[in-house]
DNA sequence: GTAATTGCAAATCATTTGCTTCGTA
DNA sequence: TACGAAGCAAATGATTTGCAATTAC
């Protein structure tokens, strides 16, 4: 059982929760629990639904909770970052990089070759995965928000 | 004025539709059209409130088309593959990336280093962009689904 | 003791669905 | 003409908010 490992990361998660002005509660203990117990990301949906807070913590709760630890820090949201699916037309062969500013949210389609095609197969290879397709997506404050940042 | 270019791509575009058994309604040029002439990509949120088609298609008119269009290949879709927010513990220092299996929704950490950090400077100084970010996504078939899709 | 946080219930808001009408092929 | 697609209205479902009761510090 890795009880102590996973409790002993615990107390420090809860510690910088409470050296960021948040209080020690069971909600907050049960979310940051069933984070580090889980393999990968999940969902707000699939934590509220997770049986370990199912009927023991109020849905409100926890939505709330996941934006207050994400605001200060302690969690990090995956996904475009305002959770909306973005669409766009597509060019056949032809695969698009974006960047995103955080502030007003323009987005722009930036002008180089993919980074990350050639690694393809070699994760292919690695993960054991097929039909490889990836996204990439960076985040920034465009010029005019960091211009308006600064005065 | 791009009037002649983009009317140009608009009908390979509806041709495109109608060679997959989509009609040619003014509902698909609309959208079809707006996605043509808008530099970045949009949400469903976004296209259903935009001027040129508020008023004139019923919202469930475009979610619909956003579907088919995606389902048929015309669209991609960006962003986690099912456009929910995903969280997971941030640790300090430590980036990571995922591969999403598009058939089953699992998600595997990717144990590698990140081949996009090192472009981070080069593109900060292309865009203007400052405090700049990334998210790399990878999608395919997993181990598992790739087996039992070839039964 | 006091302010933050919870839980519940009610309110929102985007998205989906049913069904009738319209328009393309 | 006939079937796919649009429009409208109602249903759904997730997330948000108000507020009183509770709890951490």
């Amino acid at each position: 059982m890795s009880e102590s490992c996973s409790k002993k990361t615990l107390a420090e998660l809860v510690d910088r929760c409470r050296s960021v002005g948040m209080r020690r509660t069971q909600a907050l203990e049960s979310v940051l629990n069933l984070l580090l117990n889980s393999e990968s990301p999940m969902t707000a949906g699939e934590i509220v639904e997770a049986p370990a807070l199912k009927g023991h913590c109020d849905p409100a709760t926890v939505y709330r909770l996941l934006v207050r630890l994400e605001e200060n820090g302690i969690l990090r949201r995956l996904g475009l970052r305002d959770r909306a699916a973005h669409y766009t037309i597509r060019h056949a062969h032809h695969h698009d990089d974006y960047i995103v500013c955080t502030k007003c949210g323009s987005i722009e389609e930036l002008e180089m070759e993919c980074p990350v095609e050639a690694l393809e197969a070699e994760i292919a290879k690695k993960s054991g995965f097929t039909h490889l397709d990836h996204e990439l997506e960076f985040f920034g404050v465009c010029p005019s928000c960091t211009a308006s940042d600064s005065h």
